[in-house]
DNA sequence: CAAGTGCCTTTATC
DNA sequence: AGATAAAGGCACT
C-alpha cells in the first residue's frame, strides 16, 4: 500500500525512528520493520511516497502523527533562532503515537540507560516474553502484556540487562493486570492528573512521567528535562533563570525535583502548548551536534 | 585494549 | 526542602 504525503505536511520517517523516542524499529535494506500495538508491519519512505505493508492507512497515519498539522506546530514553538535552527535541520520530525503500555515500560528500562542499551533491553523483553510474528521470513515479537510481565520472576527480567529497574517493571505489571492501577483512565485524564497518576508508580519520576504523557497520552506540553535537555537550557537559554540557579544546576549532575520542575515549567510556558514538540526537537538536535563537535575535533 | 565515565533518573535515607 | 548515595550493566572513549 503506498500513501502520497501532502507537501504541506513534511514527514521524515528516518527522523521520526532514530531520534530516540521508539526503540524497537529496524532497519532492513530500505524498508524498517516494527510492531505497534500488536500490529508488526514494514515501512519505506522514497520522498513524498510512504509505503507500508501488513497494516491499513489509517493506523500509519495515525502511529506516525500524520494527521498533527506540523508546520501550525512548528510556527508556535519556533520563539527564537537557536530552536529554529533545530526545526530546519530536522525537517519531518513528528512525535509518534505509542502504544501506552509499551511506553510506559520503555521509559522506565531508559532511566539512566543509553539508548543502545535501551533497544536491547526491550528487545530482550519482547524475544523472552513477547508473542512471535513472522513478516517476510523475518522474526518480529509483540511487546509483552502486562499480564504477562506481572507473571515473570525478577531474575528472569534481570536476564533481560534490567538490571534494578527488573522490580520497577514487575511491580508495574502486576498493578497495571490486576487493576490495582487503571492504565485506560490515564487516556481520559489531562495532563496534570495523568502525571500525577503516573507517579503513583515506583520507577516513574518526573521525566518518565512526562515523557509517557508526550509519546502515548498526546500531551504535547509535556516537556521532558533529561541530562540532554538541562544542557540545551544551560547552553541556550540561561538567560531566562537566575545566574546562580543555572551555576547550581551546571555543577550538579543530577536534578532536584523543584529544580525540574522549573526547568520543566519554563519550556511549557516559553514554548507553549506543543512544547513537548520542541523538547523532541532541541533534543535531537543537541544529540546530533555533539556528536559532530566529537568528530570534527 | 583497559579502565573510567556516562547513561533520555529514581528511590531511599538523612 | 535539600543533599547524598546507591543502583545493573552496557556502551563509548
Amino acid at each position: 500500500m503506498k500513501l502520497v504525503l501532502e507537501p504541506s505536511q513534511p514527514f521524515n520517517l528516518e527522523l521520526t525512528l532514530c531520534c530516540g523516542q521508539v526503540f524497537r524499529w529496524e532497519k532492513i535494506g530500505e524498508w524498517w520493520f516494527g510492531v505497534a500495538d500488536d500490529k508488526a508491519f514494514k515501512v519505506r519512505q522514497t520522498g513524498r511516497t510512504l509505503e507500508f505493508e501488513n497494516v491499513s492507512q489509517d493506523f500509519v497515519e495515525k502511529y506516525f502523527g500524520l494527521d498533527n498539522d506540523l508546520p501550525a506546530i512548528l510556527k508556535q514553538i519556533t520563539r527564537d533562532a537557536h530552536v529554529t535552527h533545530a526545526v530546519k535541520a530536522l525537517e519531518g520530525l513528528r512525535i509518534i503515537r505509542q502504544d501506552l503500555w509499551e511506553c510506559l515500560i520503555s521509559y522506565i528500562c531508559a532511566t539512566y540507560k543509553n539508548i543502545p542499551s535501551i533497544k536491547q533491553m526491550l528487545f530482550n523483553l519482547s524475544r523472552k516474553f513477547g508473542c512471535e510474528t513472522v513478516l517476510d521470513g523475518r522474526l518480529l515479537y509483540t511487546f509483552p502484556t502486562a499480564e504477562r510481565l506481572a507473571h515473570t520472576s525478577l531474575k528472569e527480567l534481570a536476564e533481560c540487562g534490567l538490571g534494578y529497574r527488573a522490580r520497577y517493571v514487575l511491580e508495574t505489571a502486576q498493578k497495571v493486570a490486576s487493576g490495582e492501577f487503571n492504565i485506560e483512565k490515564l487516556k481520559t485524564q489531562n495532563y496534570g492528573e495523568a502525571r500525577n497518576a503516573l507517579l503513583c508508580l515506583k520507577g516513574v519520576g518526573l521525566k518518565v512521567a512526562d515523557c509517557v504523557s508526550l509519546f502515548a497520552l498526546e500531551k504535547f506540553e509535556a516537556f521532558p528535562v533529561d541530562v540532554w535537555m538541562k544542557r540545551v537550557i544551560i547552553r541556550h537559554y540561561a538567560n531566562h533563570f537566575e545566574e546562580d540557579f543555572v551555576k547550581k544546576i551546571s555543577l550538579k549532575k543530577s536534578l532536584t525535583k523543584a529544580d525540574y520542575e522549573k526547568l520543566n515549567s519554563f519550556g511549557r510556558k516559553y514554548f507553549g502548548e506543543y512544547a513537548g514538540y520542541a523538547q523532541e526537537y532541541l533534543y535531537h538536535f543537541e544529540r546530533i551536534s555533539s556528536k559532530g563537535e566529537k568528530s570534527s575535533y
